[in-house]
RNA sequence: GCCCUGGUAGUGUAGCGGUCUAUCAUGGAGCCCUGUCGAGGCUCCGACUCGGGUUCAAAUCCCGACCAGGGCGCCA
């Protein structure tokens, strides 16, 4: 791998430097770790100089750790000259690990400071830097997916993905406290839930197959199995040609299947307690990282609203939208939809209900209501418009199965793996799959999805 | 896939036929400064995506390629 960049390699090995024996970095602390009430202790913390103000006879620089930053403070005439003079010139961004004397004090901002004793140059950064980490010019989301583990180290963008473990720790709470499984399904699969074109095709030993766009026929074989109510979470693939600032080829799909269900309704509870929850457990736990990010914590309350697709479609008529009862809503109807639904029913959340079966042509395990065949039980889920949850009950009964199969002009023998689960006791059963990352675009309401993902797969990118 | 817009120092930009030896900020190299935290002061460094064409003259106009941004369709 470092074959390609020898100069590169070269000049990692001359300028790292082994640890010295003064630093121990068994009691390395991290910034977080540390108070102005430990003051005259000797500490040890390691991390990226994020910054060096020299102004002569004091320097200070920031030293940062994923927690945060700690200021080392220089008084020229109490440091050892060599290593005054190492560490005020050393390169922004290089890896450093100092040992000293933690110090309170009022002047500085965290309330105390370290005055360095000791110092180690772990990784010396080459400069200029890519680009910045803190510096106060914009840089282009292009730009930055290039430099992406430089990217990331930036507070904003590091808080992202804490909101982002926060929400899917929130997450698999709920699910666990409802009796959830946590499954992994494969995802090299033989045969797509739906139409093959969104399909990544690869070689599997000299045959044919597929990246998983959708656990979906896994989840509803692990109905057929016994385990009643399972989730997982876990990438999925769709080799569209969207080129849009909510889509990915990989993204994170949450998927819940359950059993014994008596309708789609059940299906909807959980969605959205899974929902509040979730936005509940960042609000409480996220505090820092929202301010930052310019979010409002909020503490969702289900029920949400529900809107069956015709009274949409009324809707949206109603507020000058040509589009007639039926039909598909479109990106922009959908964009009005979430402002309407804001206004009259004080919800950026809420379900479209009673999905039509035409609409759901290519989902063809979506059971369709007894009393209305042209309608199915499905829902989606929306978030101020966009889409974040599609799911509903499941049919369940085979002959019906392979009918609406046959439908939508596939062929059930492509589907036998699937479809002998059918035959020897198959609970009814529903679900639903949830975008993580449309999930984070919305709650942080950031400007494109990519942001979202620590290295988004896109119709162009696929490094690094 | 379609439509629109754009590619200028490491990064983000101004300029849009001659006055460009290309603006500003940020950054980098260096110097000064004992309380910085958007530090300040001074010096220097660094760029017109590529290929054709039009013109006396092209960063600037035209064509193509490549790359990027926005929108649509499709979807989580």
């Amino acid at each position: 791998m470092f074959g390609a960049h020898p100069f590169l390699y070269r000049q990692w090995l001359h300028r790292s430097i082994r640890m010295p024996d003064a630093i121990d970095m068994a009691t390395r602390a991290r910034s977080s770790k540390l108070s102005a009430s430990m003051d005259g202790q000797e500490v040890t913390v390691a991390g990226w100089v994020q910054d060096t103000r020299n102004l002569g006879g004091i320097s200070f620089i920031q030293l940062r750790d994923r927690d945060g930053t700690v200021q080392l403070t220089l008084p020229k005439k109490k440091i050892e000259p060599g290593l005054f003079k190492e560490l005020t010139t050393i390169p922004r961004e290089s890896v450093i690990a100092v040992r000293g004397t933690l110090k309170a004090n009022k002047e500085a901002r965290a309330g105390f400071e370290i005055i360095p004793s000791a110092m180690a140059a772990l990784n010396v950064a080459e400069t200029p830097l890519p680009m910045g980490v803190i510096d106060k010019v914009n840089i282009d989301l292009d730009t930055r997916l290039s430099n992406r583990f430089m990217d990331l180290r930036r507070e904003q963008v590091l808080a992202i993905f804490k909101v982002r473990d926060a929400l899917l720790g929130g997450s698999r709470e709920y699910l666990s406290s409802e009796g959830f499984l946590e499954v992994q399904t494969p995802k090299i699969v033989a045969a797509g839930a739906e139409g093959g074109a969104t399909l990544f095709k690869l070689s599997y030993f000299g045959r044919e197959a597929y990246l998983a766009q959708s656990p979906q026929l896994y989840k509803q074989s692990l109905m057929g199995a016994g385990f009643e109510r399972i989730f997982e979470i876990a990438p999925a693939y769709r080799a569209e040609l969207s080129d849009t600032v909510r889509h990915l080829s990989e993204f994170t799909s949450l998927d819940v299947e359950m059993s014994f269900v008596k309708d789609s309704d059940d299906v909807m509870k959980v969605v959205e307690g899974l929902v509040a929850h979730a936005i509940t457990h960042v609000s409480r736990k996220c505090t820092a990282e929202l301010s930052m990010l310019g979010i409002e914590p909020s503490e969702q309350k289900p029920p949400f609203p529900r809107l069956t697709h015709e009274e949409c479609v009324r809707l949206l008529q109603g507020a000058g939208k040509k589009i007639e009862v039926g039909q598909d809503i479109d990106t922009d109807g959908e964009k009005m939809l979430g402002d309407i639904v804001k206004k009259e029913h004080g919800s950026r959340l809420y379900f479209i209900t009673r999905f039509p079966t035409e609409l759901k042509r290519g989902t063809f395990y979506a059971m369709r209501l007894d009393e209305d065949p042209s309608l199915t039980g499905y829902f989606d889920f929306e978030f101020d418009g966009e889409e974040l949850v599609s799911g509903g009950q499941r049919e369940h009964r085979l002959p019906r199965l392979i009918a609406q199969i046959e439908e939508n002009d596939m062929s059930p023998e492509a589907f036998e793996f699937y479809l002998k689960a059918f035959r020897f006791g198959m609970p009814p059963h529903g679900g639903f799959g949830l975008g993580v990352e449309r999930f984070l675009h919305m709650l942080l309401r950031l400007p494109n999805i990519r942001e979202c993902v620590l290295f988004p797969r896109d119709r162009v990118r696929i490094a690094p």
